[in-house]
DNA sequence: CTGAAAGCGCTAACAC
DNA sequence: GTGTTAGCGCTTTCAG
């Protein structure tokens, strides 16, 4: 399948008996080639095991077919299923992936990352790293000087930025939303790390549904995790102790909202009788967790799908001097998923 | 920080008023250039935001600094954790990552994704894919072909192979073993998909156990799933019915072991009093399953670590010219965590 | 210490 | 139809 070293086009030209220019025209389709001719070196590439070098093609059409991804916290489910989505749009795109994992969420300096994935002249980049602390701050001086496009994934909207994400906020708003329709009036909740914007608009969209309700919103009502099932854990724990009316909670995430569920089991507390539980992702667990989970799910998939399609297609338009449209913002709305953890109805 | 477009060498030269020899020794750091020739090229590097072309360098160099790396079911949480080993590890040593993810686990045909990294020239392949059906047959022929090394993860063991993996058997080994030091007598089994290497190699190890202790091992103790949660839950189902004198269970992994769990609660079952449970996995959402769930903690992080630093070590040694050792294979010992969910003693 | 020439593997632009 | 020349951006001889 492969020769032990790889065969270049001249050994190729040379054993068909042609010029290399005529070999390149057979590997790239070119009409112009005497049909013998082409099979004669057809067959010689087949025989050789001939693969011509991307690297080399890269060089001299200024184009690599190369997308780099830049990504954090692989080791949450989260990132990890919107990679997939990335992976699984760039194959079907004819791209492939650099891929650079920062060693954590806050790494303010790219300069490294960035100047790696264009010395390797990736045709544009995929920023998958949500945004935490002042780690989106370099995009306001340095954006402008990187040669190639950029596609963000679920930061606050900036000007002149292609951004695609998760509606955080609506999905908050629609999980509280339920719990308030199913007659739960002391609503919690316990957040993500507030220096994630995510985790801001979570708990926006949480405090805005109890608001247009009428209801009051105190400090008391909410307590903060860092997404781990153990934080979530002490984050109940704390709540119910400044909040003890509580009635309902809605979590930032279903990690959280697991340790939740254990703990109102552990503590007698009947879900969702007398606690109605709401969590955040849709992870694939969360119908097996105890009672089954109601939860907001975003369908990281398709949000990783979605940003390679875009990227290609500003890449697509530039390359082909077409006027840049403006950048664009694509959100998705995620769904609520209804299940044991919040019926109290009948 | 970076031009608009990116400078070449040839453009320092002449802005430097140097030879691009020249140049080319201050990036690389060579020795004998007069300080302050190199000072002046520095300083006209530093104001152009030059940055040398990494492809054109491996082109020249017949070396890349760049790994490709094969993975399957980035979806789920294993291989997500491995691949942030292996991300992690790759940075410290310098390589660059090029990434394939194969839309199915059973893919046979690995003939593209292989050509495409070789013609990316990357210096050697870490193929992440588990071994399901006949997934790894292909090694048999084309193996020697390929003119780059190649370290696996997770498989079976084969002659001339280097080789990464988790002893599965002896986890599962060392949790039945463990439910039988609680006094469990009659142990089921919740399997993985049995055309999986790792889920075979766990059942093994649950069935050794269980003959070491003088049980008999009838089929109807075990039940297959395939990793998720639902199937966990009719397995469960299935397995309470064919064998209803069970008493202990050991899931072959978390994510099964916590529908177990549910079942169990749903039905009045109360663990560990009458039923012990085991996983595998060490998910970090082990703990806070209701019980806490003991499992059989293996470290894929380091999994992939490993990896990254095997094949180095393969390529520096081949680049070298030494005499290439032997293959290796290197085994991980996993470890259990005891939890509530099958401490019956007291 | 520095530069000129050659070439990594390929393709664009032009000849014939 | 096909070959020649030049060059993508860099490094490796080898002169001087």
């Amino acid at each position: 399948m492969y020769n032990n070293k790889r065969a270049t086009i001249k050994q190729v030209a040379k054993a068909a008996g042609v010029s290399t220019q005529t070999v390149s025209r057979v590997i790239n389709n070119r009409p112009d080639v005497a049909p013998e001719t082409r099979e004669r070196v057809r067959t010689v590439i087949d025989e050789m095991g001939y693969q011509p070098s991307a690297l080399a093609r890269s060089l001299i059409q200024q184009r690599s077919y190369t997308l780099g991804v830049v990504t954090a916290g692989l080791k949450y489910i989260g990132p990890s299923r919107t990679l997939n989505g990335i992976t699984s749009q760039a194959e079907t795109m004819g791209y492939t992936l650099l891929l650079k994992e920062l060693s954590h969420f806050d790494t303010e300096d790219i300069e490294p990352i960035v100047s790696n994935l264009l010395s390797r002249h990736v045709d544009g980049i995929v920023w998958a790293v949500p945004e935490v602390g002042e780690n989106h701050q370099w995009v306001e001086h340095a954006l402008t000087d990187i040669p190639v496009p950029i596609v963000f994934l679920t930061m606050e909207k900036r000007p002149k930025l292609s951004i695609v994400k998760i509606d955080n906020y609506f999905g908050a708003k629609v999980a509280t939303e339920h719990l308030l329709q199913q007659g739960y009036r002391h609503i919690g909740h316990i957040s993500g790390p507030m220096d994630w914007w995510e985790s801001r608009q979570r708990k926006a969209g949480w405090s805005a549904a109890l608001q247009e309700a009428g209801l009051t919103v105190a400090d008391s009502q909410c307590a903060e995790g860092n997404w781990s099932s153990s934080s979530g854990e002490s984050a109940f724990i704390k709540l119910r102790s400044q909040f003890p009316e509580m009635d309902a909670i809605f979590v930032a995430n279903d990690q959280m909202a697991l340790s939740v569920l254990q703990q109102a089991c552990r503590q007698g507390i009947s879900v969702p009788a007398q606690l109605g539980v709401v969590g955040f992702d849709g992870l694939a667990e969360s119908p097996y967790y105890w009672p089954s989970l109601t939860t907001v799910v975003q369908d990281q998939h398709l949000l990783g799908c979605t940003t390679v399609e875009e990227i290609v297609r500003v890449i697509e338009q530039r390359r082909g001097k077409e006027i840049p449209t403006e950048p664009q913002t694509i959100i998705f709305q995620p769904e609520l998923a209804v299940r044991n953890s919040s019926i109290r109805s009948k």
